[in-house]
DNA sequence: GTCTATACAAAGATAGAC
DNA sequence: GTCTATCTTTGTATAGAC
């Protein structure tokens, strides 16, 4: 039990993930964790803390991931790494956590509703960078403006592992590919 | 009291698009209607057969808004009046009851997952037919499949009514005039 | 079709002991 | 930091009368 913190935020992280922040009970993530319901209380006072933590902890994770980006030489290699490293660590039936909370949007706490706009502005306003980056240098070409086509991309992504959830076929792979037909300048 | 069915799932419809299934109660619907949570169990038994009449209440929907658009003559027409129509009767604050079903999909009853898979491949099938039928006649134009365009399309669409949510300007409009930028051609 | 009353389980949360 | 025990409220659902 190296940091049970953590270890319970990244818990409630799968379930909002799985299932959303409405559907997963204190009793799931404490049997999952192993404590029990009043020892999940005792790290965590209301749900709503822990759901402030979850929040917290995707923006570290985002800053993570912007930090090994801003190394990358050219935007074409950036728009790559985020579009494979946005799903972090989505896997198979699970959706964007920020995307589950945005579906949650009337119910969850005013204090996540907060956290929750603030994490869709950040990544969307860092993908207008790196598409503005790439208009300037020729790599990219795009019809309308970095502002619509990144909600554009970044809509499509985040629907796409919706969809994929009900879909036979791999719908993400397919977006992916057809952003980057969409943005990338196959002459520049 | 014309349709008291009828009323019912149109106030679970309402209720699906602002908070999603897991998050009314019999309660919620049961004060809306103005009637008792007996006599609510009285015409839905369960839950789910009352989120099985709000999916086949959206298939008649859907059916009815197709209908429309096949009386249209141009693709472009079709494109446009379907854009303007999946939303329905989406308002401020909701999104789309199949995505709120799709977001949902882990925690819904199997005999929902089933009509949530229909509807959402309806959707999707017919905006090919459309795109298809623009690409032959010259009037659209695109890079990629019209399948993935379709995919595109929806998924960007449903994502934007969700971004709308937590964004302050409006992404739905952009995203639709940057769904027009990508596929209509300027010169057919 | 609608009601009152009630059953039963689950959810979020707290008190107090170790 | 973790536990047992308990409280309160809510959610889904049923029985039975009108």
């Amino acid at each position: 039990m190296v940091n049970r913190k953590m270890q319970i935020i990244n818990t409630a992280m799968y379930y909002i993930k799985k299932y959303g922040y409405d559907s997963f009970s204190y009793k799931d993530i404490s049997e999952a964790v192993g404590i029990t319901k009043a020892t999940l209380h005792h790290h965590f006072p209301k749900k709503e803390d822990l759901g402030i933590a979850v929040c917290e902890q995707i923006e570290v994770k985002f800053k993570n991931v912007k930090k090994m980006i801003d190394q990358k030489d050219s935007p074409k290699e950036k728009l790559i790494y985020l579009l494979e490293n946005l799903p972090s660590d989505i896997q198979e039936g699970e959706i964007c956590p920020i995307t589950s909370m945005q579906s949650e949007f009337n119910i969850i706490p005013e204090s996540m509703k907060k956290k929750v706009k603030k994490l869709s502005k950040y990544e969307n306003d860092y993908l207008i960078e790196i598409l503005d980056e790439g208009l300037a240098d020729g790599s990219f070409q795009f019809k309308g403006g970095s502002k619509s086509m990144a909600i554009m991309i970044v809509a499509s992504y985040k629907g796409a592992l919706q969809y994929s959830r009900v879909m036979d076929y791999d719908i993400v792979k397919t977006i992916v590919e057809q952003i980057y037909k969409q943005v990338i300048n196959e002459n520049g």
